[in-house]
DNA sequence: CATGAATGAGAATTCATTCAT
DNA sequence: TATGAATGAATTCTCATTCAT
């Protein structure tokens, strides 16, 4: 979603045609997002983001119809990425041991990724803005959160069949392993914002919690 | 500035202690919940407020000195009576035959309370505005969700001493049955809105699914 | 101006219908004379003068057909009761043993009068609003500064025909009598306000000051 | 922010540095002067200002932060513009033969720049608004017109260690010089606004006579 | 007669977007 | 192609004055 040049391209030294627009690009991007985050789709003017990027309004314009746009190309773009974070989930169980150094890995890694200052912003960001933007809220919810849940319905699925967990429906189980174990950090998080979070070491007791109560319940016995 | 009924009206016992006055100010707490819960803070004028009110502009301004004090009137105004609401909650757990049975009726009611659309909107608002009003955020989250789970674990602690329950930390549990009731269907609605909500029937399969997982691990044996 | 009730009214006890109004409009008149000196006649609101004199918006309609009159009422009102300060100038002049003695005390005593607080304020609230009242302002100047000035110029004309000062013409002195006077301190009032204004010794001194300047000018020999 | 001319542009050496954005700047300057002399500052309306200075409000508001800055500035650069014509008035003494030509030459121009009716407005507009602004006001009397008797000041020191004037402390000396020339002519045009001023005749006559007060008070002998 | 509400407008300020240079 | 200006409307809030109860 992000335009960058081309892997292999060549900028010729001076004034890359290309590669200086892609800069300026990038550059509105990023100032977008910072803004957006910080306060709001609403409270954030094309003025603003166009000074703190570093170039005129009509460069703004020339990249993105329009301040929807925008919104939306660094939404979905912020999608993609947590999208490749989450990719490496599923490590967590199969590099593991045992069944309940995995459980307890893959929940202190997924707690850490989702409480991330980035994405937690960005996902207020999209709840906040979900009433206007609701096709948005919905890709989003798709490509990430529901997304992860998937990947763990197929880990535990495969763990049931093996033996390993009794699990009756894994979509069910893995939806129950996802909120014991971001439920009540991340509803925090929404409320409280970010300074009132919990420390690492809370996030890891938290997420070691879960996975020893989702193993009670799922576990062999 | 709250105008109370001369000494003899009869007015129906419990509801705004109506006046003239009152009654206005009433219609303008609802005007202003409806728009604020479907546009959000920024998306709503003063001057919609009035018009849905049916009442002058000056009216508005004369009982709430600014937008900001309306909006803050009308979150804390909805903690009040979310706790109202959820103090009836512990009783679904006493009132139950068995333990099983008072866990499922407790997710069910829980759930159905949580999932109101109305207090779902509020939510979202809330969430949506906390960067602009992170004191009203932590207010209504101490308020309403937090004390929910205080609640929780009190009973939890009982049910423990009495050995009905095994668990160690009636806090942790009480998090966590929360966020296993709750989670998923709570998060979907912030994401996706009322629309996609799921229907009754789901809403209690659901909960019945997590009152079992929690008996599968707190329950005796 | 200012309604009272006639000197000899009984007002019966419990409810006097005349004075009772008399009592009103004299509150009227007291609190926006407040807040008109304070804030100016822009910065001051109908809404704020009812409310301080505790009377309905209604009552200051009734007793004043305007925001215009309500001012004009209490800048002639003012303009009077400086009148009546003022008649008691040339006293000290008589008083006093002989001309430098009185000179010196009739400085003192223009001096302090000039400068209380109340006249200070009105004078910047006449000079303030001159643009928009020409007429108040006009009608101001005559009635208190250029009326003392006359009173000062006939008392010179007397003590020149006598010759005790050698004047020529004893407008003109009264002019420089009084701006020797008053002129610096009025002038820091003006711009520094009230805070910064002189002690009640430094402004002795200052008449002291002018008195003696105006003998060696003015003086026999 | 202030654009100025290109290299090769030849701009007439003096005037504002200008370039399109600085002539816009001068032209919301003057208009907004003119303005606030003529109704005050809460009676000038930024829309007024926009429309006289054929601008649009969006280049008001970029030039100028608030009509408070946009205000402030005006008057600071009035008293930097009166800084100058005042450093002209020493020469006035300096250049006449006598000791009383020179003190009526001075009394004479210095009357006639004050009483300028651009000088006029502005302090009056400064006195006015000296209640909303005391930090500008303050600064304006301290540039201004207390600058100036410092001025005198220093003259009548030099010519009262000369043995030219029998000057006990020059500075009360020249506040006495200052308001026997400018007193009363002051207090009438703030008063009665400028339509009602005396004639250049009359200033300078008047002029004279303070002269000749002052130096029958001070002069030799 | 007095209180609250309404009116109708105007002020400051901001914004997204589009011209003109 | 990029910069400052313009547009045109919207928003919050305030005000003087007048009805209606």
């Amino acid at each position: 979603m992000v335009h960058t040049a081309p892997a292999g391209t060549l900028e010729t030294a001076g004034q890359p045609p290309a590669g200086r627009s892609a800069r300026k690009r990038q550059a509105i991007v990023e100032a977008a997002t910072a803004l957006f985050l910080e306060h709001g789709y609403q409270g954030t003017s094309m003025d603003e983001i166009a000074a703190l990027a570093a170039v005129s309004k009509q460069t703004v314009y020339k990249n993105f119809a329009d301040k929807q746009q925008l919104f939306s190309d660094i939404v979905l773009g912020a999608a993609a990425r947590a999208d490749a974070f989450i990719a490496t989930l599923p490590g967590a169980l199969a590099d593991a041991g045992d069944l309940e150094a995995g459980l307890r890995a893959l929940a202190r890694q997924y707690l850490a990724i989702v409480m991330q200052p980035r994405l937690l912003q960005m996902r207020r960001l999209i709840v906040a803005e979900a009433g206007r933007f609701p096709d948005l809220a919905r890709a989003y919810y798709r490509r990430v959160p529901e997304h992860v849940m998937a990947g763990l319905a197929a880990q535990f699925g495969d763990l049931a069949s093996r033996g390993q967990l009794r699990i009756a429906d894994p979509a069910v189980a893995a939806g129950q392993y996802a909120f014991l174990v971001l439920g009540l950090p991340l509803d925090r998080a929404m409320f409280l914002g970010l300074d009132h979070d919990l420390s690492a070491t809370d996030l890891d007791r938290h997420a070691d919690e879960a996975a020893r109560a989702f193993l009670a319940a799922y576990g062999p016995r």
